[in-house]
DNA sequence: TATGAATGAGCTTTCATTCAT
DNA sequence: TATGAATGAAAGCTCATTCAT
């Protein structure tokens, strides 16, 4: 009947900012952690550097965050909401898969490129959480299944090459792609944008034998 | 709080060991670094445990190496040893694009997942080690390079695609098989030897559009 | 260990306290230092006994000072302070030389036995550390331009030895009232305060061959 | 009746050489102490930088030496005998008090100047070494006496001014002119020769109010 | 809520000294 | 005697986390 059970599990106290000057704070923090992130990598950020940019004591950070990896995760999920689009085909009501995988490509290699120096955090934090490696994981799943639903429908209309494993052919374009997008935005291997699309745009539909529907 | 400099003869004194003693205690301590790095991760191992794990003196560890970074360095060079091979071509003979391709995933493939472990390692520490993900980026340009020579020449025979640029299309179908190699063998990502050597060897064949010579 | 630079900012953390128990917890590990460096010595003053000296855990030591040199070198400051006094001829407005020099060598020399144990700490430093060698020698030097200046108005007015040169006998004078000032209260050679007094301030007056003025 | 009793109190077994080889290696690691001591100070020199400049195994050392202080003493043994020579005045023959100190102080300095490195190690030792303070003290003491007695020889004949106490005032001149030496040979204060003795001598003979005698 | 100082576990690194060969 | 590696006690220093105000 308790309609709010008191939160506690052992653990401390972090708040939800009940204030406005709270979640001014909370915010504060969040940005000086990308900040710090991007600055210093995930793993040389302190704490303290975070509250510092934050310009708040250092105290204050446990009073919405119990350590690094939280705050991380947060700002996982502050940027998810910036960079998470409905999808591609529900969206802009494309059918043409070549334009659709260009469209994907595209969209894809854009945002990465934009936020390069997050996706290098990203990928540096995965090798040292476990818990956010398993989110980028299931995440990758999860758009391979989408993928592969595709190729199964193009394979079922004779558009594509029936002896691909839809589930694997897609995992295997999509870290092509997304690894491609690692090394150039983030290592900076030199390659000309425009190149790097039609290549990749190439490779997948030469990957699947994609073909015009028999109708 | 030294009146004088430190004696400095540039770096500190890691020797290379004079006596048989001491190449056995130098080796079982690269041995050890690969016990405990494969065990708890580069970032958690400390150099106690490596000690510990090698059964010497923590002190002795100074005896060899400067720091983990150093002691990874050596661990790298004598794996590298053990993993070098002749290239395939020159080795076998094999000159059938197709049996090339083949030969290339399968023995790669076969070597990552016998060292799954120290490649997970690798992973991880060039995400920490701006000297070793150099290393490897320039060990990845080699790879590529080389691929992207037979490319050029399947094209000019007219065996592959032409509007492909070799040298994107040889990195984009490297990191393609690499990355299915860490997805599967790092990662746990359950997909059957045999398929994933087939997608992905199929995948290079459609996405070079290989062809038999023209002649 | 560190993929990134470490944030960089110039130093370290040293703070000046912002608040008052900042600033008690600063001064108790200066009066710290002094008792176990006059104790122990510099060398083997070790940082953890200074903390403990001030009743504070031995993390708290960083968050005032980098190092052994550093908080020494906050002790000299302070000391000084207290010990600093104007010159003695505007203080006194004595003007006979005779008198003078009684009166520099008396106030020296028990400022001097007061902080013996002060003294002797600075002889030490000064045998370890380059910068504070460098301070002493220029302070050394300001003080025998001081005197050389005297001396040489002395010359002007017939009072004193003109074969003698200003600056170099005024070292000499000053060396040798110093290092007897060390011998006795230092090294604890027994020589009766009076007597010393009387002796040195001889060896002064006839040193220079002083005598009254001609007018 | 046991001819020679077996050394053996406890500590271990420093050797007397009794090879010409041991000789050899014996002066080979005091030479070499010397040459580090002078290069690094006396606290940064490391016992295995002296085996190794001697071109000696580490463990060697402890062959001949216990310890760093013990090398040490055994170097300024040595070094004393190159040193040490009869007194001035038996071995000159001088009586003219003039004469006699002009000698002894050109003697001292320019001895101190040719050993300035040496000069400097032994000052800085002594701050951190008992016993080597102790041995310093002694030896200051003798030398102060023998000059005691030849001031009070002059003042009992009339030639030096009777209101001073004889030791305290050979313990002013010597450490007069010892500092200044060691201000001018080590810490580089920059006095021409000829003037610092000239200086010094006349402070000495105005100092005692040096006449010639009365007879 | 905010502050900023205090805490102390945890790891690194040095080197005098020992010891088996 | 000589060798050169092994030993391990001692400090240093960092920074996440706590806590009194």
């Amino acid at each position: 009947m308790a309609a709010q059970a008191p939160a506690a599990d052992g653990q401390k106290q972090p708040i939800t900012p009940r204030s406005a000057r709270g979640v001014r704070t909370r915010n504060a923090l969040i940005a000086a952690a990308r900040e710090v992130f991007e600055r210093d990598g995930y793993l040389d950020a302190r704490i303290t550097d975070i509250s510092k940019a934050a310009h708040v004591a250092s105290g204050s950070f446990y009073t919405y965050f119990n350590s690094k990896e939280e705050i991380f995760r947060a700002l996982v999920e502050q940027v998810q909401e910036e960079m998470l689009h409905p999808h591609l085909r529900e969206r802009t009501g494309i059918t043409d898969p070549r334009k659709l995988i260009d469209a994907s490509n595209r969209e894809y290699l854009r945002a990465y490129r934009k936020n390069a120096r997050l996706m290098a955090l990203f990928e540096q934090v995965a090798q040292v959480d476990e818990q956010f490696m398993a989110l980028r994981i299931e995440r990758g799943n999860a758009f391979a299944r989408r993928n592969a639903k595709l190729i199964r429908t193009l394979q079922e209309n004779g558009q594509a090459d029936t002896s691909l494993d839809p589930l694997v052919t897609a995992h295997a374009l999509s870290v092509m792609v997304s690894r491609m997008a690692y090394m150039v935005f983030v290592l900076g291997q030199r390659i000309p944008y425009e190149r790097l699309v039609t290549t990749l745009n190439t490779i997948w539909e030469n990957g699947l034998q994609l073909r015009d529907a028999q109708d």
